[in-house]
DNA sequence: TCTGGGGTCCTTCTACTC
DNA sequence: TCTGGAGTAGAAGGACCC
């Protein structure tokens, strides 16, 4: 097994006041994950994400990323960087599933845990030191578990708190290089005391929060490395990133982060928003998609018990930009319906002129769905809209518990003629290869001008 | 060659109230 | 009655993260 590295001075303080978390992250989850569905891939170039125009890679094997592929970067040029890859478009559900089977080897080893994604999270193993040994111990005996039972690799940081250990997860990972895929050492530690000697010659883009915006900015300033943060005049910085940002880098780059592992964290928005694989043009399909939207967002909102006051659009047109419309109600809501009615009136007010590529629909301001009382009684009418939707989303959700999500749809996920039924993208990394499809024939296929496409199945 | 989806946090501006 | 300042909430957008 790979030793760990190890850098700075000893520890202070006894076991008992120690800070130690471990920030662990699987090795190319996704890809490792089909991988052992399909060992005659191992060793090659695999890439998993939006196998389709629009698409965008969710992860890649290390083979791939030796000819430049990465998370993030559209398909279209990841197919150029390395035509021999295998792609293949993402199995969400199955993903979920392990996660599942690896949060549960965190959970034998601390309560204190904080999944940041499918694929990482933080432990709290402070309280854990006397049972299993120190940090990287811990780390070592995490990662031999999540092998030895699901075949699978990951990377552990261990440091006095979430950001370093994140920092030091990076040090751990294996490296891929044009040459070939080099090993990472598996564990890395930074030790207390040693925070800053580690920190300071890093690159300012490694810190937490510094995206392609903040860093050139920060280059305009003269700052490379992390320690160049720390000899800059912080009202200088402030300027430029305004007071809560700067102050927030100048903690990190001090190697300080009091933030705590946090089992569960409350939930504050919930959206679903979708890339169409060609431009919509059509008002009538573009309400067919929202009333979907919005459906889905009420179905979540009613399996958290929640109900939202502030309902928000997105747009963003065929020209890439992006607009968002906010409408606060005075009481929270639930069903499909309420939220639709808000949807409609801020897109209506948008007064769409081209192409739309992508539709979004969000919910925030959370609180429990109210009915209000009047002189008549109970009022859910929500804004308008018939009270009886309540109930009838009651009974949806239990059709669908108990014959799954596409068995009932609202009429507003009807295409205009009022017989199709519009599902999905079955792909969160974009439109898939099956989604291609141009329009049919008298659908909502423009040109630029305006002028419709008109298209033969 | 075009650029996903689901989040969080922050800044700036505006409207409103006291 | 008018005006200005402070505080607050909402709206919009940007940046960042995985």
């Amino acid at each position: 097994m790979a030793a760990s590295g190890v850098t700075g001075g000893g520890h202070t303080g006894g076991v008992a006041d120690r800070r130690v978390i471990l920030h662990v992250d699987m090795d190319a989850f996704f890809v490792s994950v089909e991988l052992r569905r399909r060992p005659d891939l191992v060793g090659r170039p695999v890439v998993v994400g939006g196998t389709g125009r629009r698409g965008v890679v969710a992860a890649a094997s290390y083979e791939a990323r030796r000819y430049g592929v990465y998370s993030a970067m559209p398909s279209a040029r990841a197919r150029q960087l390395c035509p021999d890859a295998v792609f293949l478009a993402g199995d969400y559900e199955a993903y979920s599933t392990v996660s599942a089977q690896v949060r549960a080897i965190f959970d034998s080893v601390t309560p204190k845990v904080e999944p940041l994604s499918l694929d990482e999270a933080f432990l709290d193993v402070s309280g854990a030191l006397a049972l299993f040994g120190d940090g990287v111990t811990i780390g070592h005996r995490i990662r031999n578990q999540v092998r030895d039972e699901l075949g699978l690799g990951c990377s552990v940081g261990v440091a006095p708190n979430k950001f370093l250990a994140k920092m030091a997860s990076v040090e751990a990972k294996p490296r891929a290089r044009p040459e070939g895929v080099e090993p990472g050492p598996g564990v890395f530690e930074v030790v207390e005391g040693g925070e800053t000697a580690y920190l300071h010659p890093l690159p300012v883009r490694r810190l937490w929060g510094v995206g392609p915006s903040t860093y050139e900015r920060l280059n305009r300033l003269g700052v490379r490395t992390i320690g160049d943060l720390t000899i800059l005049a912080p009202a200088a910085l402030r300027g430029v990133l305004g007071p809560a940002g700067a102050d927030r880098l100048l903690d990190l780059a001090a190697g300080v982060d009091t933030r705590p592992v946090e089992v569960e964290r409350p939930v504050k928005s919930i959206s679903h928003e979708e890339t169409f694989p060609f431009d919509l043009y059509d008002r009538a399909e573009i309400g067919a998609h929202l009333g979907r939207l919005a459906d889905g967002v009420a179905s979540r909102l009613r399996a958290s018990g929640l109900g939202a006051r502030t309902i928000t659009i997105k747009v963003r047109d065929g020209t890439f930009r992006t607009v968002t419309r906010a409408h606060t109600l005075p009481r929270a809501v639930d069903t499909a319906p309420a939220i639709l009615e808000v949807v409609n009136r801020l897109v209506d007010d948008l007064q769409l002129a081209g192409g739309v590529r992508l539709l979004g629909v969000a919910t925030s301001k959370f609180s429990e769905p109210t009915e209000q009382l009047t002189l008549d009684g109970i009022d859910d009418s929500r804004d308008g809209v018939d009270p009886r939707w309540s109930d009838a989303s009651k009974v949806i959700d239990s059709v669908r518990a108990r014959f799954g999500r596409t068995a009932i749809a609202t009429a507003n996920a009807l295409t205009t003629d009022g017989v199709r039924v519009i599902h999905r993208g079955r792909n969160p990394w974009g439109p898939d290869g099956a989604d291609q499809q141009p329009p049919a024939a008298g659908s909502s296929r423009r040109r630029k001008d305006g002028s419709r496409i008109e298209e033969t199945p």
